[in-house]
DNA sequence: ACCTGAACACCGTTCAAGT
DNA sequence: ACCTGAACACCGTTCAAGT
């Protein structure tokens, strides 16, 4: 009888990759990367790693969990740097929300889905500390810091989801530009405050709108306390 | 040959409704009602209103239009008070507001539809106009306003798909106790700040903090200034 | 134990053909 | 002109059966 020796026939495949959790997501980014989150099936996803769509579910419990470990990886880019970089907290926070904020806006349905995931995972809870840390190190109160963090990711996600849908789907521009248009055609008898205000409603860049609503949203989180505990 | 007289058979079917863009949009909400924004399908609204899928496309572009025309809907039934109600422009915005977030909270998927949608129709002008109008009144500049009604709009309907998916889906709910989780057990050493505020995180019921929430973004948006204009 | 083919129970949208 | 049956091109998830 031959020696047990560890064959070497790799000629099964062309190197059909392991099937593992990691792999998965890794395929997952990827044809999202390359064709959108719309085109990412479960089917798909299965057809790219070679395997049947039933397999998948041995790795993943469902298309959420799939889409959170998609945000998860992605987050693990994200620079964070030590929450008392220099005392300059306004600054280094701005840019780490304006980076997850650029970040969400290349996948657009990503955001839409992680609205209603609540994400969880190491890199989205290193995410949250360094943004606490950076509010803390500003002298904002613990309480005011914890509700400020939900409230400043949820509007980055929520930007992400607006905006950036709109650049992906030629129906969703149409949809926005019916509403600019009823928005320049409102009459002033009916609408009057829109009348008003309405060279203002259509003023400024994406980013100025974003730069000012994060700005805006770090005074009022600065400036209201939470209500005291029972 | 009998005389041509109108004929009075009634029996071809019980009172089939005629086909409308408003009779689609009232069963349409009748659905969404009863079983939610997932069971409404082209499919079975159509068989709603007995007739073949096809034909709903004579009378809305597709599924994201329906689902704007829904909203506008909804929105009918808010009360919206005269602009200049008695000085109390504060109260009156902040009970708009979140007679807006309600209305979104029982319909959680339709709220994460209408933030990728820009919704237009005369129901959301008069929402735009009325909180305009309040802000005016406010005497928030111009500008602040316009681009204020924007940021408490997407918060309001960004909180309402977030929080309300849970109550809604089984699954989503497990995925926010996993991050619920995680922050209660993230290692101190690892994670300090939300160590050091992790009671805070976890602090108020979701009406507190839906209320300071807008009472933070009502203070940021009247001390922040936009930038001035080209 | 780990994996998967095949099936279940559906989708939104289009278009050729009818009235 | 208005309407629609039938088809196109797909879905996520489950489960019995294999290895």
């Amino acid at each position: 009888m031959s020696p047990r020796r560890v064959p070497v026939s790799r000629r099964d495949r062309p190197a059909k990759p392991a099937l593992s959790r990691e792999a998965a997501v890794a395929a997952a980014v990827a044809i999202m990367r390359d064709e959108g989150l719309e085109r990412l099936t479960m089917r798909r996803l299965a057809a790219a790693l070679d395997t049947g769509p039933a397999s998948l579910y041995v790795y993943v419990r469902n298309m959420a969990e799939l889409h959170g470990a998609i945000l998860d990886d992605l987050l693990a880019d994200l620079e964070m740097s030590a929450p008392d970089s220099g005392g300059q907290w306004q600054r280094e926070l701005t840019r780490l929300l304006t980076a997850y904020t650029e970040l969400l806006f290349q996948y657009p349905s990503l955001a839409r889905s992680v609205l209603s995931l609540r994400p969880s995972g190491p890199s989205y809870l290193r995410l949250i500390d360094t943004l606490l840390g950076l509010l803390l190190a500003g002298g904002v109160p613990a309480g005011q810091a914890a509700w400020g963090v939900d409230l400043l990711l949820q509007h980055a996600t929520a930007t992400a989801a607006e905006q950036g849908t709109r650049d992906e789907s030629a129906d969703a521009d149409d949809e926005h530009q019916l509403l600019v248009q009823e928005l320049r055609e409102a009459p002033a008898g009916e609408y009057p405050s829109i009348a008003r205000a309405r060279e203002e409603l259509f003023s400024g860049t994406g980013a100025q709108r974003l730069a000012w609503a994060v700005t805006a949203l770090l005074s009022g989180l600065s400036a209201v306390p939470v209500p005291a505990g029972p």
